[in-house]
DNA sequence: ATTCATGCAAATGTTTTGCATGAGC
DNA sequence: GCTCATGCAAAACATTTGCATGAAT
């Protein structure tokens, strides 16, 4: 994903462009191929711009969600997790390995399979949320759980 | 669902019957058709006993999750939602009311149409999580967002 | 110069844990 | 009587907020 974008887009917004931002941006790029927990986040951050701050990051996170920059992710244990969102984004779903967190998109969606069933139900559909598990490539032989 | 079932089990397994169990038990009974929060549970059990904690809850809700008894679900902004597991219930999905909880199961899964394309990807496909959500029958003209 | 962003500390909300007491078998 | 379950208080987390200071435009 363009760091380039993503701060014309916080500039034109009205945001600045601060150094602790273009950490945090920074790190979600080099790990856009993947879910990032806050920990982590601040973690990387951390090396780039030393004085990078929890709470920073927390309201950087928070804006970046809101301009649609940013894909949040609940895990089943509750925990959220970070990853830069597609600019071309249409409606997709995720592959997720549950080892290192590295996540594929989907183009696919089955939805329509569901319209007559919950037309049955007497549910008025609205979203939903697929999300596929599994081990990527290099994670199929150690199978350490992470997420 | 049967609480003579839940009782049973949590007695083979070498638990005890306590009032403040049953009365979360009855709660969920009651609320079997849809998930409910802890909070929610807290309130419904002290009316049931008054003397129900919020502690006992958490262990209990452990407790029974470990039993196989309790489905617990995280919504996208991170609390737990539960609801008892059926007993026959082989693999399904959920339709969520979004204004009122109530869920409903459904039996068809779509996963099958994923296999080849995880393949194309090389992960190695072990679980999938996929939920509906929308607005229930009652729900469809007030559609007032708790979830 | 003005406005927004940050860092710190404190507050909040949720869940967990230690320990003494009490209830179930 | 023994064991497990509970209640309380405190701890452990994750996240949010208030406020004064500092950086970006």
């Amino acid at each position: 994903m363009d760091l380039n974008y993503l701060m014309d887009t916080l500039r034109s917004n009205g945001y600045k462009i601060t150094e602790q931002r273009k950490a945090i941006l920074q790190v979600l790029s080099d790990n856009s191929s993947s879910l990032v927990s806050v920990e982590q986040l601040l973690c990387e951050a951390k090396e780039l711009n030393k004085k990078t701050n929890i709470t920073t990051i927390y309201r950087n996170l928070e804006i970046f969600e809101k301009l649609d920059l940013l894909y949040r992710f609940v895990t089943e244990y509750g925990v959220a997790l970070y990853k830069l969102a597609c600019r071309e984004s249409s409606h997709h779903h995720h592959i997720i390995c549950k080892s290192c967190g590295k996540t594929e998109v989907i183009d696919f969606c089955p939805i329509d399979t569901f319209k007559h069933l919950s037309e049955d139900k007497n549910f008025n559909l609205t979203d939903h949320k697929l999300e596929l598990y599994g081990y990527c490539d290099k994670c199929q032989y150690k199978k350490k759980v992470k997420i």
